[in-house]
DNA sequence: GATCATACGATCGTCACTATTCATAGTGA
C-alpha cells in the first residue's frame, strides 16, 4: 500500500480535530497533533522504515506505532473511519471560527444542534445564543461579524506555494506524454503572485487532441468542464481550474504574452501595436495581416520597440515605459542573497537545534545566519528572557567553532508591545549583532496606535529591521492597518530596514509595498523565518515578492556580505 | 497517547486577554 509521511500525518491531524470537537482528553488531542508534526518532518520516508525505527521517533509510542504500521499496510485507519462517521464533517471547521474552541463548538452542537457553517448561521437568526452558557451578547456580535465577512469574500485563490506543488506534479504527469513539445504555465503563476487563482498552461504540440487527454488523466482531476480543438478545462479535487491551451510553434511567444498578463499589461502592450500600425493578439504580431513576430516573447517585445520584460514585473505599473526607455530594473536573483537574518531554533520554537540549522545553512551555502529567538513574551514558546539569551550565546559559541564557514550572528525576535516598547531591555540588545522587532498580539489595534506602536519600536536605535511588517497570514488573517508612508518615513529617517518575510502564508511586505518601501528608499531584508532546515529553501518565495515590488539587490541588506551589513547597521 | 521511572500513575511549554460566570473558563499566540 505505502503512504507518504504527509498522508500519514494528515489522518494524525484530522484524529486530533474530531478528538477536540469530541471533547476527548487535551493530552490525547495533543499526544496526536505532536505525532503528525514529527511524521511531517521526518526526512524519511515511514513507508521504507521498520516497526523498531519507527517507535523510535520521539513522540510515537507503541499505540501511534502500530496505528501507522495500520495505515501503512491498509492505508486507513478503524479509529479515523469511526469518528468521521461520528463527527459531522463542517464541525471541525467550526474550530477555525475565531472565539470558538472545542468547548463552545461542543456546546454549539450539543445544545443547538449546530453541525456546520449554515446551521451556525441559523441559530444565530433564531436567536438563543447568547443564553448559552459560556455564550454572551458579545460573542454573538463576534459570530455575527464574522459570518456576514465570510459571505462577501471572494473564493479563496491558492497560496503560491501550494499552486507550485499542483504544478511540479502536472508537470511530471505530462511531460510522460510524447505529444508535448513545450509547456509553460503562465497567468498569475508565471507572474509569481502571492496567491494564484487558476492555471493557464500553454503547450506547444501538433497533436492537441493528445496533450488534452494528458490532462484529464492527471490523478488529481475531478471534472472536465471543457474539451475544445484547442482549449480543454478541467476543475481538481480541491477546486482549483486548470485551462489547457494547445498552441503552434510561430505563436507560442505570442499566446505566452497574452495568457501570462496582466490583463492590464496586456492591453497596454495591444494600445503600443495600434500605435506603431501593427496588431498583436495572442496569435502573433501582425503588420498589414502579415506576421511579424509570434514565435518568442523577445522577438515581440523587440519589434515593439521594448526590451523583453520579466513577468514578475507585467502589471502595467510602469515597466511598459522603463522597457522603452531601456530603464527596466535589474531585478533581484536568488543567487543574489548571501545570507538570512530571521531564524529559529529549539530554543523556542524552531524545530531543529541551532548546530543543525548551521549545518543546513552551510549546505546553502549562506555567509551568515542571525539566530532570532522569541523573546519572553511569547511564553507559550518559552521565549527569552536575558538570562536564557546570554546562556544562547554561549550555544552560539560552541556551534560556531564547529561550523566556522557560516557565521552565526547572535540575535533575537523582539516582541513589540502594546505600547510599542520592546520585550527586552535596551542594554540587553545593545549587546546583539541583529534585532529583529515584530509585532506578535493585538495585531487588530485601530490604525493610529498601530501606527505609533511600530513607529516607537523603529525609533529604538537597537533595531535593524521590523519583521513580518502588517502580520497578515494569507487566508487566514488580514494585515493590520496603519500608515504605511509614515512608517516608510521614519525608517527612512532612522535607518531601519523593513523584513520580506519568505514565509509561503505570510510573504510580508508584499511586492506593492517592496515597491513603496524602494521609493520611499528603505532598505529591505528578505528572511525566510525558518523554523526548520528545511525552511531555508522558502527564501524563493521572499525574493519572487521583491522581484514584483522592482526590487533590486543594491536595495536589500542581506545580499551584502558581512563586513559591509555590519557596517551599515546604524 | 507518550513519557518518565516511587514501574503506577502523575505529568505533559505559558500566560494575557476577553467575556461573562465579575473570579473564572475559554481562547489564542
Amino acid at each position: 500500500m505505502g503512504m507518504t509521511n504527509e498522508q500519514i500525518a494528515r489522518v494524525f491531524d484530522e484524529i486530533a480535530d474530531m478528538l477536540e470537537v469530541s471533547g476527548d482528553d487535551f493530552f490525547r488531542v495533543r499526544a496526536y497533533r505532536n505525532a503528525a508534526r514529527t511524521v511531517r518532518e521526518c526526512a524519511t520516508s515511514l513507508s521504507t522504515m521498520t516497526p523498531s525505527q519507527i517507535r523510535e521517533l520521539p513522540g510515537i509510542g507503541e499505540d501511534l506505532a502500530s496505528k501507522i504500521e495500520t495505515l501503512i499496510k491498509t492505508g486507513e485507519l478503524p479509529l479515523h473511519r469511526e469518528l468521521s462517521r461520528k463527527v459531522p464533517p463542517g464541525l471541525v471547521a467550526l474550530l477555525r471560527v475565531p472565539g470558538l474552541g472545542p468547548k463552545r463548538v461542543r456546546a454549539l452542537n450539543q445544545e443547538l444542534g449546530v453541525r456546520d457553517l449554515n446551521t451556525l448561521k441559523s441559530a444565530l437568526e433564531s436567536g438563543g445564543i447568547a443564553k448559552l452558557k459560556g455564550f454572551g451578547p458579545k460573542l454573538e456580535q463576534h459570530l455575527r461579524q464574522y459570518l456576514a465577512q465570510l459571505d462577501n469574500k471572494t473564493p479563496e485563490r491558492l497560496r503560491y506555494v501550494d499552486a507550485a506543488a499542483i504544478v511540479a506534479q502536472l508537470i511530471g504527469h505530462m511531460k510522460k506524454s510524447s505529444a508535448i513539445v513545450r509547456l509553460e504555465v503562465a497567468g498569475s503563476f508565471r507572474r509569481k503572485k502571492d496567491t494564484v487563482g487558476d492555471l493557464d498552461v500553454l503547450v506547444e504540440s501538433t497533436e492537441p487532441e493528445a496533450v488534452a487527454d494528458a490532462l484529464i488523466s492527471f490523478p488529481m482531476v475531478k471534472e472536465v468542464v471543457a474539451r475544445g480543438e484547442t482549449k480543454t478545462s478541467v476543475i481538481l479535487q480541491n477546486g482549483f481550474q486548470i485551462d489547457l491551451r494547445v498552441v503552434s510553434r510561430q505563436s507560442f511567444g505570442a499566446a505566452l504574452i497574452y495568457f501570462t498578463g496582466s490583463k492590464a499589461h496586456g492591453v497596454h502592450l495591444r494600445r503600443i501595436a495600434q500605435r506603431k500600425g501593427l496588431l498583436l493578439n495572442e496569435y502573433g504580431l501582425y503588420r498589414e495581416g502579415k506576421m511579424i513576430a509570434g514565435q518568442d516573447e523577445e522577438g515581440i517585445y523587440r519589434a515593439l520597440g521594448l526590451a523583453w520584460i520579466p513577468p514578475e514585473l507585467r502589471e502595467d505599473r510602469g515597466e511598459i515605459e522603463a522597457a522603452e526607455l531601456g530603464r527596466l530594473p535589474r531585478l533581484l536573483e536568488l543567487e543574489d542573497m548571501r545570507g538570512d537574518l530571521h531564524t529559529h531554533t529549539t530554543w523556542t520554537d524552531g524545530r531543529a537545534t541551532l548546530e543543525e540549522m548551521a549545518l543546513a545553512a552551510s549546505a546553502r551555502g549562506l555567509e551568515y545566519i542571525a539566530v532570532t529567538d522569541h523573546s519572553r513574551r511569547l511564553a507559550m514558546v518559552h521565549g527569552l528572557d536575558p538570562k536564557r539569551l546570554r546562556e544562547q550565546w554561549r550555544e552560539i559559541e560552541k556551534v560556531q567553532a564547529k561550523v566556522p564557514n557560516v557565521k552565526l550572528l547572535r540575535g533575537i525576535e523582539v516582541d513589540i508591545m502594546e505600547d510599542g516598547s520592546l520585550d527586552l531591555p535596551n542594554d540587553v540588545l545593545a549587546e546583539l549583532d541583529w534585532v529583529v522587532a515584530s509585532v506578535h498580539y493585538k495585531l487588530n489595534q485601530a490604525p493610529n496606535a498601530m501606527t505609533k506602536r511600530l513607529i516607537k519600536a523603529i525609533r529604538n536605535p537597537h533595531v535593524d529591521v521590523i519583521g513580518h511588517p502588517t502580520g497578515r497570514l494569507i487566508n487566514q488573517r488580514e494585515p493590520s492597518n496603519f500608515d504605511l508612508d509614515e512608517v516608510l518615513r521614519v525608517c527612512r529617517e532612522e535607518g531601519c530596514a523593513l523584513e520580506v518575510n519568505s514565509q509561503p502564508d505570510r510573504l510580508d511586505l508584499n511586492d506593492v509595498a517592496c515597491l513603496s518601501a524602494k521609493r520611499a528608499g528603505v532598505r529591505l531584508v528578505i528572511s525566510t523565518d525558518a523554523h526548520h532546515p528545511r525552511d531555508f529553501a522558502a527564501i524563493e518565495f521572499g525574493v519572487s515578492q521583491a522581484r514584483r515590488g522592482w526590487i533590486e539587490a543594491a536595495d536589500v541588506l542581506n545580499t551584502r556580505p558581512l563586513n559591509e551589513l555590519l557596517r551599515l547597521r546604524r
